[in-house]
DNA sequence: ACTTCTTCGCTTTTT
DNA sequence: GCGAAGAAGT
């Protein structure tokens, strides 16, 4: 069926029409990757594929429900969501889930995010047995050094290796090291959690000791599919070839020009070795740009021609020439403000663009500070995508905690974190002192609570305490797993047990906390009616892998009319009739780190990210940077952005 | 154990 | 110039 594919060019055709071996797509910004690789996976199904043996991965799970919703259009809801698609991690989680006996876990597994993965390591690095100085190893750098160690598939047994390779002259003793990871993970097994680095490495390592496994997923997924390609790192590499052996039906696409997740272990080399890596790749490539006007795509160009390690590849459109892009130089920040939302006012009063077609890119989240102020000044509806998120506040997360032990009890830092919720004469020593016994005695939380008359330093009075404690919260939240009650009722028992509500009008901004809560409490009620089946732990899978993007499908309602805010990171694979770039300015944008640098190739990411920035935009790019900038009270006179100066050269 | 005061450091980006 | 983490007080 040819019109299936209408809706490609001649050379989209071409990969779309390729179902057969290793296929490579390197093309740049807005030559209609996403699309060749959605109207391919429709193509598929169509000539008779089951959906179930179709794995597609993108870059966020917000991308696959795009792309899913897409396929539907073009083949029909009830295939599409067949289709096995989503991030690398929420695949991982999805075949962890279902081999939890191979891999030492029990059913109900947490999901750690950074925040907890790190109060964890905390609670090692200042556990007073082991002596380790929380200075030397901060519990944050730990952190990033461990997820850093999993994306290149190392784990604690050769984690001493790394450090002496990778790490040699840092203050760090391997071996110290070595000891924080095998704890790390003893506990976080101990308390049957998955944390995101796990979500790839554990199928990895589960693939490799169970070959019957492996067979099983390679024969299911004939075809593998890859969105952003530029960007995996090492274990999804692994991963993805693992899964497309023996049969090779493995499609990637990708912009070697806007690989921007180094700092995540992503290595573009990835997507330039493709052809050496696979046998007989079938090669498209893709130049004409289909997003952007003239002047867009020419300033793209002339800026990432300055990068020295690409392919280099042609990109053209056919459309309009389109109004010029608009460097704007501002005497402060306060004026680059100032200037931006006028220009808002003008391109909604006057140019016919509504709220909604325009977002603003930034370097870092905390940029969204200097332009928040002026929006709301002047009324202008807004919303800030990602970094400090709805569902990380206190009183959601709190919540989120107990519902979260209701579903897994195992998970004794949860236990610790709802402890400390209830101003119940429990406080971190009590905690220290229950979770040291509970190691010691290898047995849980929960029943190290139970027996805590026998736990040194733990009096009658504090023992009381406990009690009451197990008996009037946990105990019966602990039930509820037990009883086959449906999710609503499982959230309506915990919400009434816990007495959450209490411990919000308990804390500051009680009023505000308590508005918050209500909404958490809506959009789960949305996210259960959207997706009927879900169970307390998908729904609590879904918060989580979800983070920052729209957990909630974007309303499509009037008070959807918003502008955007966000970091260019985030705008990956998106578009947007107009974009505003601010604060391009040395040691913003790009990154002090960048400038900093010894590594010369650090400057070229910061500027594949500023391609990325530009070639978001459709109609309108605003270029702004500020001469003179505050922060941290103070302020400084600034440098414009090398990457302005390669436009004007 | 909980509350209030003082100091510090902030230098990225996300699943 | 602000929020988090530590120190000191109750
Ligand atoms: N053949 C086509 N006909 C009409 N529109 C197209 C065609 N190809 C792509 N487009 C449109 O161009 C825009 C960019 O496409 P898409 O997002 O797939 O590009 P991409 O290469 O994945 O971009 P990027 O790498 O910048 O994220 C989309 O709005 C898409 O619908």
């Amino acid at each position: 069926m040819e019109s299936l594919l209408s809706g490609l060019n001649p050379e989209q055709k071409k990969a779309a029409n390729r179902l057969l071996g290793p296929v490579l797509v390197l093309a740049g910004a807005g030559s209609g990757k996403t699309r060749t690789l959605t109207y391919r996976t429709a193509n598929l199904i169509d000539k008779g594929v089951n959906p179930e043996n179709i794995l597609t991965l993108t870059f966020t799970n917000k991308a696959a429900n795009n792309m899913k919703e897409k396929i539907a259009e073009l083949i029909g809801s009830e295939k599409a969501n067949k289709i096995w698609m989503g991030t690398f991690h929420s695949i991982g989680l999805r075949i962890l889930r279902a081999n939890l006996n191979s891999i030492g876990y029990r059913n109900n597994v947490s999901i750690y995010d950074s925040a907890d993965s790190e109060s964890l390591l905390k609670s090692i690095i200042t556990d007073p047995r082991i002596e380790i100085s929380k200075k030397e190893y901060p519990p944050a750098r730990m952190l990033s050094l461990i997820s850093e160690m999993k994306n290149e598939l190392i784990r604690p047994d050769e984690a001493k290796q790394f450090m002496k390779k990778n790490y040699a002259q840092t203050t760090y003793d391997p071996r110290r090291i070595v000891q924080i990871y095998k704890k790390y993970e003893e506990l976080k097994k101990k308390y049957n959690a998955f944390d995101f680095g796990d979500l790839i490495l554990m199928p990895v390592y589960l693939f490799k000791y169970n070959p019957k496994v492996l067979k099983f997923y390679q024969k299911k997924f004939q075809y593998v599919q890859i969105d952003e390609y530029q960007d995996s790192n090492t274990a999804q590499y692994v991963f993805s070839k693992m899964l497309s052996k023996p049969q090779n039906n493995i499609m990637v696409v990708g912009d070697d020009d806007q690989a921007i997740y180094g700092f995540r272990g992503a290595d573009f080399r990835n997507i330039l070795n493709f052809s050496e890596d696979f046998e007989d790749v079938f090669e498209v490539k893709l130049e004409k740009n289909y997003r952007s006007t003239k002047s867009i795509v020419n300033t793209a160009n002339d800026l990432i021609k300055h990068n020295k390690v690409r392919k280099g590849k042609k990109s053209y459109t056919d459309n309009e020439e389109g109004k010029d892009i608009k460097i704007a130089s501002t005497a402060n920040n306060e004026k680059e403000g100032k200037f931006v939302v006028k220009e808002i006012q003008n391109l909604v009063n006057n140019k016919g663009f509504k709220y909604k077609d325009i977002t603003i890119l930034y370097r870092v989240n905390a940029q969204s500070l200097y332009i928040e102020k002026h929006l709301k000044s002047k009324s202008i509806p807004y919303e800030i995508i990602g970094a400090a998120n709805f569902f990380d506040r206190k009183e959601c997360q709190m919540f989120l905690n107990l519902l979260k032990f209701s579903l897994n009890p195992l998970d004794d830092l949860n236990i610790g974190l709802i402890i400390g919720y209830y101003k119940n004469n429990l406080g971190a020593t009590t905690i220290k002192k229950l979770k040291q016994y509970s190691d010691e005695n290898n047995i849980g939380l929960l029943e190290t609570m139970r027996e805590a008359h026998k736990v040194n330093g733990i009096g009658k009075k504090r023992n009381k305490y406990i009690q009451n404690f197990l008996e009037n919260y946990l105990l019966p939240m602990e039930e509820l797993r037990k009883e086959d009650l449906s999710l609503k009722t499982i959230i309506n028992e915990v919400k009434n047990i816990s007495q959450v509500e209490r411990l919000i009008n308990q804390m500051k901004n009680s009023d505000d906390r308590r508005e918050n809560f209500n909404q958490l409490l809506g959009f789960i009620e949305e996210i259960i009616e959207k997706h009927e089946d879900f169970s307390l732990e998908e729904l609590l899978e879904h918060i989580k892998l979800n983070a920052g993007q729209s957990v909630i499908d974007e309303d499509k309602s009037e008070d959807d009319n918003k502008i955007k805010l966000m970091t260019v990171h985030s705008s990956k694979g998106l578009e947007f009739p107009v974009v505003f770039v601010m604060g391009l300015e040395e040691k913003t944008f790009p990154h002090s780190f960048a400038v900093n640098s010894e590594n010369k190739l650090a400057i070229e990411e910061e500027r594949r990210l500023a391609y990325v920035a530009f070639t978001r935009a459709e109609k309108r790019l605003y270029l702004t940077y500020a001469k003179y900038r505050t922060k941290y009270g103070g302020g400084s006179f600034t440098t414009r952005s090398r990457f302005i100066d390669e436009l004007l050269a």
